[in-house]
DNA sequence: GCGACAG
DNA sequence: ATCTTGTCGC
């Protein structure tokens, strides 16, 4: 992470933001390139602060091992105050600063990164997974719990494991994931590193009962924990 | 011009 | 994301 240009993590305004996603995306790898079975999977999510107190964030990244779920070798918590505000197809760069030290808490690098949010099924092909996959260079996926743009092909089925490609202006983009019956589906897509299909296989792999992924629901859990144990 | 819009 | 208890359903 030495290489990495200061406007990819904090352009002065959206248009570098917007630049630095175009170059971002250009860099972004489609193929596998990543362990056939991740021993290390990290996930990490924000949690805002309740309203009427300041602009604070919570980046949370929880270091799980394969073999051991639910059981987090490590976790790693920041808070700081976002230097942007929330806006459509900018998110990485609210959050990312945040999660690259809570990231940067744990006591190894993992093997493959769940973020909570998309990847390539972004506006520019540059979500906060494919973004954070860029500038660590490492293996990425996007879960995430609602689509950004595009529209699912055809109609997803109620079972657990049913799927549907989320189509954007003619590409398919991500898939639609019924994690399990009876609940909303999740909108799985390639960050960096990972192809379309290994990124649905390692989800699957990482589901344990619950709509999301251990990795990305222990963040998601733990990072809404902390908010309220400081605002207590 | 109008509506949509991850977290 | 956040505001929030009980309640319907498998």
């Amino acid at each position: 992470m030495t290489d990495v240009p200061p406007d990819w993590i904090h352009p002065p305004d959206l248009a570098a933001a917007r630049a630095a996603q175009h170059a971002i995306a250009a860099r972004a790898e489609a193929a596998d390139r990543l362990a056939e079975v991740p021993r290390l999977v990290a996930g990490v999510d924000c949690a805002g602060a309740a309203r009427g107190r300041p602009d604070r964030i919570r980046a949370m990244a929880v270091l799980l091992e394969r073999g051991a779920p639910s059981a987090p070798v490590a976790t790693g918590l920041v808070e700081g105050v976002p230097a942007f505000r929330y806006v459509p197809g900018f998110l990485g760069f609210r959050e990312i600063p945040f999660i690259l030290d809570a990231l940067a808490a744990l006591p190894a690098r993992p093997d493959l990164l769940l973020v909570d949010g998309h990847g390539l099924s972004h506006p520019r092909g540059c979500g906060t997974a494919t973004h954070l996959g860029v500038v660590l260079d490492l293996p990425t996926i996007g879960v995430a719990k609602s689509p950004l743009v595009g529209k699912p092909e055809g109609e997803l089925g109620m079972e657990a494991g049913s799927q549907v490609p989320l189509v954007w202006k003619g590409r398919r983009i991500a898939t639609v994931l019924r994690s399990k019956r009876g609940v909303n589906p999740l909108f799985v897509s390639a960050g960096h590193r990972v192809s379309p299909e290994t990124a649905v296989r390692h989800v699957l792999d990482w589901l344990a009962g619950y709509r999301l992924p251990e990795p990305t629901r222990l963040a998601d859990k733990l990072a809404g924990e902390a908010r309220r144990l400081a605002e207590a």
